[in-house]
DNA sequence: GAGTGGTCTAGACCACTAC
DNA sequence: TAGTGGTCTAGACCACTCG
């Protein structure tokens, strides 16, 4: 087991059970690794992780402070419609309209670093929580991934468990663009809501984790069905604003 | 100067003028560290920051390799409407609608920790980009640094530079909800669209280094202004889906 | 001025990749 | 099997906070 993964789960646990409440200071760096019996710079790696997620912030001469109880989702949570439903403890459901081997469009081609005309899989899929429609999925895969996505059945809740399942760990890095656009007819059919109206979309390109594009994805969501969160602290900026 | 920065930069310069072109390994962590005359454990820091960056990625036994060119936004970048522009190179323009003291909010007194009926100060500002007008920013300030907040020109371009002058590090911690939302008639008016025609909305939470609120903000952009963009790894998780 | 986090070093061993 | 990144240690010094 890794020691500061370890220690990392040890204090997440303690701020979420309330042991080190919101506000107050965490044990001085020497302490806790006297009291875990591991070296100070595994301590310091610990506390990194935690600062990433949010947790605490801290400050050079004065104490780590617990910021938040609440850990900002891991990759595959956040890539997972359905895993994040569930986490919610709503119920996901998930209809695949259409599936299509076709050539990558241009832009296609461009997200997936492909060969122009090269052929991907697309996939429409209309998204549901709790009985209502929520969300619209246009994915299309790389050609090289392709007959894995076919392979799993299509209506399963999350295809994203499944290929996880099926070949490892498969994602390594993604990036969503996010924004807002009206309803197109089409959208607006689908999802229930009236042309032009509202809709939160985000976009996404996911690469393995040497850097090959696996997929990108347009994804459509009612507005009130999610909001996206960013923590952003000094040290890690993660989040930018883009010209479109 | 702190080494690790330095090395960080140098990579990050080599990266942005093509010297070590997109999918391309970097050195050894050994050859860095003996190039720049440095532990092998501040390479890593240095690395570490400019994977945090979306620049590069790593696997066990590989070597890093180089992963986009563009780096994400620093936090003042992010809080700062006329920082970001100047950047993109287009001009920014900010006017001051309404500058009123007055109790805050139920839901102002939870984001900002203050009791019921404390006083904030509420600022509405019209940005605009190149002479269009782009976005309704709705903030308020906690009491505490109200006073620093009206002593600034209001309608200098950025007041976010002016307390970071004035005031110091101000900002050591955000927090972004976003989301879309239908404009309202007040909304429409001001930003030249139709009513309930979509926007982009984020709403911020902005604290001190030691976790003390400072501000929090509606912003709504027109939609084709901006785009947020979020970089994801395994490693590092920084964005979650929510309920609203 | 004592305490505490931020930075840096030197060296070690292991897990994984690539040839 | 050699090379490389991931993890961990022990110790040092500095910058900053706080009473």
């Amino acid at each position: 087991m890794v020691l500061h993964r370890g220690l990392a789960d040890d204090l997440r646990q303690a701020i979420a059970r309330g042991a080190l409440p919101v506000g107050s200071p965490l044990p001085t760096e020497a302490e806790l690794a006297a009291t875990h019996g591991v070296s100070r710079g595994t301590v310091r790696h610990a506390l990194t992780i935690l600062a990433a997620e949010g947790l605490i912030s801290s400050r050079q001469g004065a104490r780590h402070l617990v910021r938040g109880t609440e850990r900002t989702q891991s990759l595959a949570e956040l890539r997972s419609f359905a895993q994040w439903a569930r986490g919610q403890g709503r119920q996901p459901s998930g209809e695949v309209l259409s599936t299509v081997r076709r050539p990558a469009t241009a832009r296609e081609a461009g997200l997936l670093h492909l060969e122009p005309g090269a052929e991907v899989l697309a996939v429409l899929r209309l998204r549901g929580l709790d009985g209502e429609p929520a969300m619209l999925e246009r994915t299309s895969y790389a050609g090289w991934i392709a007959d894995a996505v076919e392979r799993v059945d299509p209506r399963a809740d999350s295809v994203t468990d499944r290929l996880h399942a099926e070949l490892g760990a498969v994602f390594g890095h993604a990036e969503h663009l996010i924004d807002a656009v009206a309803a197109g007819v089409r959208d607006a059919a689908l999802l229930g809501v009236r042309r032009s109206s509202p809709l939160l979309r985000a976009r996404r390109v996911s690469t393995t984790p040497s850097g090959r594009p696996v997929e990108c994805s347009d994804d459509r969501y009612r507005i009130g069905v999610v909001t996206f969160d960013v923590h952003t602290t000094a040290g890690g900026p993660v989040l930018a604003r883009r010209a479109p």
